[in-house]
DNA sequence: CGTTTTTGACCTGCGC
DNA sequence: GCGCAGGTCAAAAACG
């Protein structure tokens, strides 16, 4: 409004803009931080805008911005599902592999949690195991774009939603590993997955984590042909597009008949 | 019509 | 103290 058209010099104003006085903490202090990894495949660019809402929670978009060193931008989401939610999170691409997203999620959500989440927990074992592969897969990950390109036209749309099922129990790991990058909590969520623009069935098994750590987890999902498709617009996807029809139907049974509008 | 996305501008924090 | 980069807001446009 008019504040910030025309801010005055004083820093009160500033202060009146943000009631919250998260001027101060906005940077220096974030309550929770959980960077989520998402080791995702080609064939994600097949369901173009909505990927699995992995999170089912609803998020709003309301920024982007173009990050030094990385040709990505990365989008700001806040939580919609409920208009108290102080729940973000932040998605980029890493600028090393464009076949994986880190989001990161601050703050936790004030209000009840979604529909359904089955609970699983991931245990050293699988963590470990899934470090190594993961430094596997990386190497291979262009190999298998390459592949999956091709693939993911000649797959069947309903084979997949039964294969999604085995898949995403094989190749979606989450990983949570500590870091400490800062005094606050970091987790990694690694998560593999070759094919995944699914699991958000109605049988809604695949994705299963714990509840807290899945609490502040989404999905997000690539749009498009993925690289080439960034590379070219140099923009995020938004992942945000599936509260529309989370709220509309319970079996979120969204766009698989829906075809990348990409021009041939 | 309501909600979400897009986009530019503004503000704050940090490093030099 | 200045400049840079990141993060958020708000108005307009787009979409369902």
């Amino acid at each position: 409004m008019d504040e910030t058209l025309s801010p005055e010099p004083d820093s009160d104003v500033s202060k009146e803009l943000r009631p919250e006085t998260q001027s101060s903490k906005r940077r220096k202090v974030a309550h929770e931080k959980t960077v989520v990894t998402v080791k995702i495949g080609a064939n994600v660019g097949k369901l173009k805008n909505e990927g699995p809402p992995f999170d089912l929670w609803s998020w709003r978009k309301y920024g982007q911005k173009p990050i030094k060193g990385s040709p990505y931008p990365r989008g700001y989401y806040r939580c919609s599902t409920s208009k108290g939610c102080s729940a973000k999170k932040q998605v980029e691409r890493s600028k090393t592999d464009a076949s994986v997203l880190i989001i990161t999620y601050t703050c936790s959500h004030n209000h009840s949690g979604p529909p359904d989440l089955n609970v699983i927990s991931t245990t050293q074992q699988e963590h470990d195991q899934k470090q190594e592969q993961e430094q596997e897969q990386e190497q291979e990950q262009e190999k298998e774009q390459e592949q999956e390109q091709e693939q993911e036209q000649e797959q069947d749309q309903k084979q997949e939603q039964e294969q999604e099922h085995r898949k995403l129990e094989e190749h979606f790991h989450y990983i949570e590993s500590p870091i400490r990058s800062s005094q606050e909590e970091e987790h990694i969520f690694i998560a593999h997955d070759t094919s995944f623009g699914f699991l958000l069935d109605e049988k809604q098994e695949p994705l299963s984590l714990s509840y807290s750590q899945l609490m502040s987890f989404s999905t997000p999902k690539l749009s498009e042909e993925n690289n080439d498709f960034f590379d070219e617009l140099e923009e995020l996807p938004t992942f945000s597009s599936f509260p529309s029809f989370m709220r509309r139907t319970n079996n979120l049974s969204f766009g698989i008949e829906r075809i990348p509008s990409v021009p041939s």
